[in-house]
DNA sequence: AGCACGCCGACT
DNA sequence: GTCGGCGTGCTC
C-alpha cells in the first residue's frame, strides 16, 4: 500500500482540519471500485474521473498527480468518480502527493464559492492550489554531526591532523549544520569533513530544512480603554466558546480597533490554534506588522504579492501543518489551507480591494463569512466606515456590533472644513485655493506636516492639442493618456499602454500644442515646489514608490519628520499613522462623486472619512479641509459635519426605495470581445433571453463606462433581484439559452462592486 | 490553463 | 516551397 506512510508523521493522520468541526465531517469513503473524481486547478467546469491503482487508498481531500493530456497536474480527491465517462479514456492516478490533504470544510469552501460565484469549481480550487511545489516533499538538507561511535574513547590512538582536530572540536559543542559551515567555522576546507565522514567520525544526516526561528520576543498587552476592554472580551468570549458567528467592530480612525482584534487572536494562540487577517494589500504595512510585534512579540506570517516562491511555499506549508499561527494577509491568504483556523478578521472591511476584479470575481470579506460559517469559527468585519451591506446586517441582527466611540489615547477626530471653490478660486492653472495656501504655510511653519490628497497620478488626466482639440487618447481602451511627466511619457491607467509624449500632435501636426487639462499629483507638486519652495516636498503614489519595500521607506520617512509636505493619491491614505501630520487637504473632493455609479457616493465618504483620519492622530488636533464645487453635495455636507450614521442612514434610504444593494441584489453581465458588431449581436441576444420574472428586473445592454478595454468591446447588463432570490440559478438558466460566438466572452459578475 | 490541430503571410 | 501567426477545441 502507497498509503503515506513517512510522511504521515508530519500531519495528523486524522484528517482534521479548520478545528473541531471538522472532526465529525461526514467521512465519505472512496469505495474500492477503483475509480475517484479528482478536481484539477483548471476551468474545466467538473472534476475528472481516475483509475485508482490497486496499491493505492485514497480518500477525499488527498492531493494527487495525475495525467492529463500529455502532462501530469496535482488535483484534489474530489469523491467518487461520476462513472458516466467512456472506461477506455480512464487513466490512472499517478501517486499521492506528500502533503495534508485538502480539509472537508475547504473542500466545502471552493465548492461554495464555484457555486456562488458561477465559476468552475477547478478555476476556484486553482486559488487553493497557487503553490504547487508546496505539495512535493519539503525540501530537505544534508547536515553533519560527530558520529555516535566516535567518543573520545574510540578515537584515542587514531591520529588526528590538527584540521581534522578542530572538525571534531567543533562538532562536540555544535549542532548539526550544512558541510559550508562546518568547514568555515571549524577554519579546514569541506575536503576534511568529507574525509571524516569517509572515515566513520563524522556521519551526514539529511533532515528537514532548517529555518532560523525568530527569537520569541515579550509580549506586550497595552492597556485598553473601558469600551476597547470590553469588546476585546465579546471577541474572546467568541473564540474560547467555539462556533460561527459575525461581528462588526466599528470605531473611528485611531480608536484602537487593532488592539481589540488581537485579543480574540491572542485567545486562538492561546487555545494553540490558528488566527487569519485580512487586510487591503496596501494596508499591509510595516506600521502593522511591528504593532503586532509588539503585542505578540512574534511576527506573523505574510501572505502578498511580492512574496517570494520559496517563502509561498514555506508559508503554505506552515499554516497546513500549524506551524504558523497567525497569518495576516490579502485577499489571497483565504485560499490559504489552515490546519486548524479559530478566528478570521477582516479589516477595512468596507475596502473594495477585497473584490477581486480578474479571473474568478468574489468579493473577499464576503467570502471570509462564509469560510468562517464551513469552519464553524467566528469572524470580525472592522471598519471606521463600514459599507453599507455590513451596516444593514448588523442592524438586521445578522451580525452583532461592537462600537468603539472615542479616540484611544486622548486624540481628536480631526476637524473638517469646507473650502467652497465657487467662491474663492484657485488661480488659473493652480489648484489651491488661498485659505487654503494659507493653512498649509501655517502649519508648515509650526514645523508640522501636510498630506495634499488627490487622487490621480501623473501631470494631468488629459491632454489636448490647442491648434486643433485633439485629445491624446489609448488605442487598446476608451480612456484619455494620462500624461507622466517625470517619466516623459504618455501612459494608459487602465491597460498600462505607454508611449513617449509625441513632437507634434497626431492629427494636425501643429508643434508644442499640447495644453495639459486638469490636475494629477506631479502637477500639483510644481505648485507646491513655487508656492513654498524651501519645504521637502515628495509625492506618494504607486508610481513614484514602485515597490512593496520602497513604499515602507517613504513611510519611514513621513513618520520620521523627513518631508514636510506629502502630496498622495489613496496610497497615501489608508493604514498609516503619521504622528507629525496635522493638516490634510483633499485637492478635489468632488473626484469621486463625479460618474455617479451606485457606491460613488459610499466610496468617496468612506475615503475622505479615511483620508481625513490621518491628520492629527498623536497628541497634536489635527484637521482637514476639503476643497469643492459642490460643497451642499449630502457626502460633503457628511464629512464637514462628521455625522457618519446620518449619512449611512439617508443613502440605506436611497438605495431602500430604489431596490439597490443591500436591499437588492446585483449581478452584472459583461459581454466583451474583439469585433464590435458580434459584442453588440451577443449582448442583445442576451437582453432578448434576460428572465421575467417577479422581483427580477434586467437593464441593458449599455456599453460600459470603459467601452473599450485592452482592445476589447464592452457591453454590460445588470441584473437586480429582490435578496433572498437564489439569483444562481437564475442567471445560469438564462445564460445556458443564449449561445454566444467564441470570440465573445461573457462575464458574470455576483455582486459587482466596480460598475466599470 | 496548456497543448495540438489547422488554415493564411514572409523567409531559407 | 516551408516556418509560424494565434483562433478553436480538448483534456478523464
Amino acid at each position: 500500500m502507497q498509503r503515506r506512510d513517512a510522511p504521515s508523521s508530519e500531519w495528523p493522520a486524522d484528517r482534521q482540519g479548520d478545528g473541531p468541526a471538522a472532526a465529525d465531517a461526514p467521512a465519505v469513503r472512496v469505495d474500492h471500485d477503483a475509480t475517484v473524481a479528482v478536481l484539477l486547478p483548471l476551468p474545466l467546469g467538473e472534476a475528472y474521473d481516475y483509475r485508482v491503482p490497486s496499491s493505492m487508498a485514497l480518500a477525499p481531500g488527498d492531493f494527487v498527480a495525475v495525467p492529463l493530456g500529455k502532462r501530469t497536474l496535482a488535483g484534489v480527491v474530489w469523491g467518487k468518480a461520476r462513472g458516466d465517462v467512456d472506461p477506455g479514456k480512464l487513466r490512472d492516478v499517478e501517486r499521492i502527493l506528500p502533503a495534508p490533504p485538502m480539509s472537508d470544510p475547504m473542500r466545502r469552501f471552493v465548492a461554495w464559492v464555484a457555486a456562488y460565484t458561477l465559476s468552475p469549481p477547478g478555476a476556484v480550487l486553482r486559488m487553493a492550489m497557487s503553490v504547487t511545489d508546496a505539495l512535493e516533499a519539503p525540501r530537505t538538507e544534508t547536515v553533519y554531526r560527530l558520529a555516535p561511535a566516535a567518543t573520545p574513547l574510540a578515537l584515542a590512538g587514531v591520529k588526528l591532523t590538527p584540521a581534522r582536530r578542530r572538525v571534531l572540536d567543533f562538532l562536540r559543542e555544535a549542532p548539526a549544520l550544512p558541510l559550508v559551515d562546518v568547514a568555515r567555522q571549524a577554519g579546514v576546507g569541506a575536503a576534511v569533513v568529507k574525509a571524516l565522514v569517509d572515515a566513520g567520525w563524522v556521519e551526514a544526516v539529511q533532515r528537514r530544512q532548517a529555518r532560523a526561528a525568530a527569537p520569541a520576543a515579550p509580549a506586550f498587552r497595552p492597556t485598553l480603554s473601558e469600551a476597547q476592554a470590553a469588546a476585546a472580551a465579546d471577541l474572546v468570549d467568541k473564540v474560547n466558546a467555539g462556533g460561527f458567528s459575525t461581528t462588526l467592530l466599528d470605531g473611528v480612525p485611531g480608536a484602537g480597533k487593532t488592539e481589540v482584534y488581537f485579543e480574540p487572536i491572542a485567545a486562538a494562540l492561546a487555545q494553540g490554534r490558528q488566527a487569519l487577517v485580512l487586510l487591503p494589500e496596501i494596508a499591509l504595512s510595516t506600521q502593522w506588522l511591528d504593532r503586532f510585534a509588539r503585542r505578540f512579540g512574534m511576527r506573523p506570517a505574510e501572505w502578498h504579492s511580492d512574496l517570494t516562491s520559496t517563502e509561498r511555499r514555506r508559508t503554505w506549508r506552515d499554516v497546513a501543518e500549524k506551524r504558523a499561527g497567525v497569518v495576516v494577509g490579502a485577499r489571497s491568504a483565504l485560499f490559504l489551507p489552515f490546519a486548524d483556523l479559530a478566528v478570521i478578521v477582516v479589516d477595512e472591511e468596507h475596502d473594495g480591494a477585497f473584490k477581486q476584479e480578474d479571473g474568478t470575481l468574489y468579493n473577499a470579506r464576503d467570502m471570509a463569512v462564509v469560510r468562517a460559517r464551513l469552519s464553524d469559527v467566528p469572524i470580525v468585519l472592522a471598519s471606521a466606515t463600514p459599507s453599507l451591506e455590513t451596516v444593514a446586517n448588523a442592524r438586521a441582527g445578522r451580525y452583532g456590533a461592537l462600537h468603539l466611540p472615542d479616540r484611544h489615547g486622548g486624540a481628536q477626530l480631526p476637524g473638517v472644513a469646507v473650502v467652497d471653490l465657487r467662491r474663492q478660486a484657485p488661480a488659473r492653472g493652480r489648484w489651491l485655493a488661498p485659505a487654503v495656501v494659507t493653512a498649509v504655510n501655517e502649519t508648515l511653519a509650526r514645523g508640522e506636516q501636510v498630506l495634499l490628497f488627490l487622487n490621480r497620478r501623473g501631470y494631468a488626466p488629459l491632454t489636448l492639442c490647442r491648434t486643433c482639440g485633439h485629445r491624446l487618447q489609448c488605442p487598446h481602451c476608451s480612456a484619455w493618456l494620462v500624461e507622466h511627466r517625470f517619466r516623459g511619457r504618455l501612459i494608459c491607467h487602465h491597460c498600462g499602454y505607454g508611449a513617449p509624449l509625441p513632437a507634434a500632435c497626431p492629427s494636425c501636426e501643429d508643434k508644442d500644442s499640447f495644453v495639459p487639462c486638469g490636475p494629477g499629483v506631479e502637477r500639483l507638486a510644481e505648485e507646491a515646489l513655487a508656492l513654498f519652495p524651501d519645504k521637502r516636498i515628495e509625492i506618494f503614489a504607486s508610481d513614484t514608490v514602485g515597490s512593496r519595500r520602497a513604499a515602507q521607506a517613504m513611510v519611514e520617512r513621513i513618520a520620521a519628520g523627513e518631508i514636510d509636505l506629502v502630496i498622495g493619491t489613496q496610497m497615501a491614505a489608508k493604514g498609516y499613522h503619521f504622528p507629525l501630520l496635522t493638516l490634510v487637504v483633499v485637492v478635489d473632493a468632488d473626484l469621486g462623486l463625479a460618474g455617479g455609479d451606485l457606491r460613488a457616493a459610499e466610496r468617496t465618504f468612506q475615503l475622505l472619512y479615511q483620508v481625513a483620519g490621518r491628520a492629527g492622530r498623536a497628541e497634536k488636533p489635527g484637521r482637514a479641509l476639503l476643497q469643492t464645487h459642490i460643497p451642499d453635495h449630502p457626502v460633503i455636507q457628511a464629512l464637514a459635519s462628521g455625522e457618519r450614521d446620518q449619512f449611512n442612514a439617508a443613502e440605506m434610504a436611497a438605495r431602500e426605495s430604489a431596490g439597490w444593494p443591500p436591499f437588492g441584489r446585483l449581478v452584472a453581465i459583461i459581454v466583451s470581445g474583439t469585433d464590435e458588431a458580434a459584442t453588440d449581436d451577443a449582448a442583445r441576444a442576451l437582453a432578448r433571453a434576460a428572465p421575467v420574472m417577479d422581483g427580477i428586473k434586467v437593464l441593458g445592454p449599455a456599453p460600459a463606462p470603459l467601452s473599450l478595454l485592452r482592445g476589447r468591446f464592452r457591453r454590460r447588463l445588470l441584473l437586480r433581484s429582490q435578496r433572498g432570490l437564489k439569483v444562481q440559478g437564475i442567471v445560469a438558466d438564462w445564460l445556458a439559452q443564449v449561445t454566444v460566438p467564441p470570440s465573445v466572452r461573457v462575464q458574470v459578475d455576483i455582486d459587482p462592486y466596480s460598475f466599470m
